[in-house]
DNA sequence: AAATCTTGTGAAATCGGTTTCACGCTCCGT
DNA sequence: ACGGAGCGTGAAACCGATTTCACAAGATTT
């Protein structure tokens, strides 16, 4: 058996009769092609099982259906599922669409690093990146006009794209719960104030209580940091500090649930006592017991979204920020 | 400010006065050159910031620089925060080497889909496949001199370079530990048999009662499906067939908590009546109460492993399959 | 001293597509 | 009937590297 060489322009012009710059044309859908060379060339690109070479074709146009997706590794990347999640939903529709998901997991996004470099220099068609600290990077960048998404709300008030769950209304809406419930009281345990999902999900608290023509005193505030140890030793401080609070949004599950050790330590129960919830609703959530009360996002909707704002963009088309809306999952604890 | 036109090979052969063929000897590394001329040729790459286009290269040489990560999309991606930690443990490691990682998340990975007839193109310079259960694709890729690496052992025995969790050994400590906690009766609530991962698992657990002379009942061994529900349904009918059951090791940590939850549910408690094992130390292991003795895999060294040895191949070098030692964390459960 | 081998080097071909450009043809208006 | 516009087409240049090949200069052999 011959080796078969593999299928390129050469062959199937020949093989079709038309020259390589037509079938080009057809195989990019150029319109001003006899409708007659159209079906025979495609009928010899079928018959071969021919694909573009992809680095060929990167060359000669510069576009390479590469997207790449950008993690700080900084991050909790290794222990939470979250980007992990996010990340398929987003290889998954970039490659339906046929593109490529370059996955970058790195530490420094510094201006001259080398993944820097390489996003500067078109050997990307689009950039996705993930929750930023710094978006000095992302900015200069953004200046060089390529395509680029950001998954969680970027710092200030920019024009980037980006999609994001609905961080506020979670926030609202879990307290909301708590205060329909018929608590009275109810503390807040923020996560890292410093992320924009995190301020967001306070402010979601506030707002409920604004609702009520209230306003939460400052000593209902606490903070932790995503952690569950820092859950747990808050609901501790709170407990201590003001003994009649009966309700406490997490704002996150794995807090929560140190909120819950916290409390049953102190000799109270859930939801009895005090009313939890959470968010994100992540596995732990649906196995603790008492079920945690959470706040679900559909995180892989979130990269789906980030792709189909990241292919509408490459099309031209014009964007719009996403915000995803989330979902209060209620089970035993609140 | 003028647009800065990209540094190519001609600018910088011009540039340091000599032929653009040097220049590439300079950068591949051949030894043959000048010394006065290979420092001129560093010299201005330096000066220049001038960085390989990747197309380019991979067009003229045939590498492309690209390892396809291949993720079943069938399995539990979505939920599992299992692929995506090992996926960015093999991203982070094959960046430090000048490779980038393609990620392809597909559902099929049948002998002529789209994501087939791109790795069988020359388009990726290796491909690390995950979970799978079909190896047909595989077996077809290798034959063309494809570099693979499989995360998890392949189904037979065959001649893949694999990295796996030392599964049997995992489930030898697990059932170990049980027994020299002094429980007489211990069951298992093994996962899809179907994997190898599962059976290896069980296999550990059969060894360990071998080692003590003994062979464990048929009817101690019950059958989940990795999911809390099959772990819990499990639990209750074998307490209900034998109720002097003191132990299980359960093959996965979230039917561990499932088969806690039929323990408690039945009146007894845990681990005094009956001591739980779980395995992978997940997240929900940590947190659960009572907290989960669980065995623990590294799964970034898992990644890691299975990177290093696709770099080796690609080097050349000899490889052999890599099985990464498990940890038992004893918590309260058992 | 002549013949043969090395060595380092640059010109040019090559990888497999895309795109510009010019050419020949048809179709239009006047 | 004639000039110009419009359209489909192929030849050839081009993208940015790698690699072959031939050649000149120096080193080695006889």
């Amino acid at each position: 058996m011959t080796p078969k060489p593999r299928a390129t322009y050469s062959v199937i012009a020949k093989e079709a009769g038309v020259s390589e710059a037509t079938v080009s044309r057809v195989l990019n859908g150029d319109e001003r092609v006899d409708a007659e060379r159209v079906a025979k060339v495609l009928e010899v690109v079928e018959r071969l099982g021919y694909k573009k070479h992809r680095a060929a074709t990167a060359l000669a146009s510069g576009r390479t259906n590469l997207i790449a997706v950008v993690i700080d590794n900084d991050l909790s990347v290794f222990t939470d599922p979250f980007w992990g999640t996010v990340t398929s939903g987003i290889s998954r529709l970039l490659m339906e669409n046929e593109l490529q998901t370059l996955l970058m997991v790195t530490s420094v996004s510094s201006l001259d690093s080398p993944v820097a470099h390489y996003l500067n220099s078109h050997e990307v068609d689009g950039a996705i990146f993930f929750q930023l600290h710094k978006d000095a990077l992302v900015r200069k960048l953004a200046k060089t006009g390529l395509p680029i998404v950001i998954a969680g709300s970027p710092h200030a008030a920019t024009d980037f794209v980006f999609v994001d769950t609905d961080n506020f209304g979670g926030g609202h809406a879990a307290t909301k719960h708590l205060i329909n419930r018929g608590c009275k009281k109810v503390a807040i345990i923020a996560g890292d104030i410093e992320t924009v999902a995190g301020h967001q999900r306070l402010d979601g608290y506030h707002q409920a209580y604004r609702e009520l023509g209230r306003v939460p005193a400052k000593a209902l505030t606490a903070y932790g940091d995503y952690s569950y140890d820092s859950g747990k030793r808050e609901m501790l401080r709170l407990l201590d500090e003001q003994p009649d609070i009966d309700g406490v949004f997490a704002c996150n599950d794995l807090m929560a649930l140190g909120a819950i050790a916290a409390i049953e330590e102190r000799g109270l129960s859930v939801p009895e006592n005090v009313a939890v919830v959470g968010f994100d609703d992540s596995l732990i959530a649906q196995t603790s017991r008492p079920g945690l009360t959470s706040v679900r996002q559909d995180i892989v909707a979130l990269g789906e979204a980030a792709a189909e704002l990241m292919i509408a963009q490459l099309r031209g088309e014009p964007v719009e920020p996403r915000i995803l809306p989330t979902e209060l999952i209620v089970r035993e604890s609140a």
